[in-house]
DNA sequence: CAAAGAAATGTGTCGAAACACATAACAGGT
DNA sequence: ACCTGTTATGTGTTTCGACACATTTCTTTG
């Protein structure tokens, strides 16, 4: 029906089913990261930060060069430098040269960060929490299917 | 399945459905935004000034106070008063007191603004575009049922 | 009516994002 | 070796968003 979309704006009745799913996948994910941005600034950094850092615990001791860490973020940042800049200035993160290639600048987490992290840790879980409450597995599992037929095969 | 998740994060393979479906709807949204950021700029505007020119367009003569303007956003904006500020400066919009309640600041559409917000016609026919290519009918209305699901009814 | 409180808007300030540009290092061909 | 182009990163500047606070007007209660 639409009856929350409509709630929410304040419109009059869509009559585009297109539209309609447009309007409540920036609704819907707007919420999301609310939410998310919410808990992650009850511990003190951004959710910018936060994906940062879970991205280079996936990385180990080895570390993510600037360009790595970039590729792997969910939405694009042209500004990475800075941003870990700050991470560093707290010291969660701690910053190296590659020996191959003197351009790249590596990135590590540290045990300070990785306690951060661990702190962390129900963050997710909460996130989990609002979606299980609202849908089933089928639907969880039918949301992410039509959602990768949006953004695979880009033009 | 998650293919293309996991190629998209250049992650393992996760095995849960919740955190699947959280990543997957942070991406598509993502990309979504992106895409209409980008047609928005193209003219000039930003996504944030271009949502508020297209409440302010339902709202014809009588326009909206700054507080409505704000409960019509899809994404809370505290700062609606520059946003507007900027809109008036480049005379998209003009702005007016309640003769009822003097502390309301109306703000109405001018003449060049629904002229840019009739330029600006083919950009939600792009991003419905969008979706057609890869979502069916079914699908799309099978994604806005789900997705209203989630925001409804907030905690 | 007076006074307290709430609501709507505006302002000052700071941190962060956006964008263009600059620098350094690698890669490849002649 | 040299020149060209590309990649990776950092920097300067402007703009925007976030937060706290001030101001004006309305509302309600004594």
């Amino acid at each position: 029906m639409g009856d929350a979309l409509n709630k929410r704006l304040r419109m009059s009745s869509s009559t585009d089913s297109s539209q309609e799913a447009v309007l409540n996948l920036l609704v819907a994910s707007g919420d999301l990261r609310a939410r998310i941005d919410m808990l992650c600034e009850q511990h003190g950094i951004s959710g910018a930060q936060y994906n940062v850092l879970r991205i280079l615990r996936g990385a180990k001791d080895e570390g993510y060069a600037r360009c790595e860490i970039a590729q792997r973020l969910i939405e694009r940042a042209p500004d990475v430098t800075r941003l870990i800049d700050r991470l560093e200035q707290r010291e969660f993160v701690e910053r190296g040269r590659s020996s191959e290639d003197r351009r790249r600048s590596v990135t590590r987490i540290t045990a300070q960060g990785m306690r951060l992290l661990d702190t962390m840790e129900p963050l997710l879980k909460e996130a989990n929490g609002w979606i299980e409450e609202r849908l089933s597995l089928k639907e969880r599992k039918e949301l992410s299917r039509i959602l990768e037929k949006l953004y695979s095969n880009e033009d």
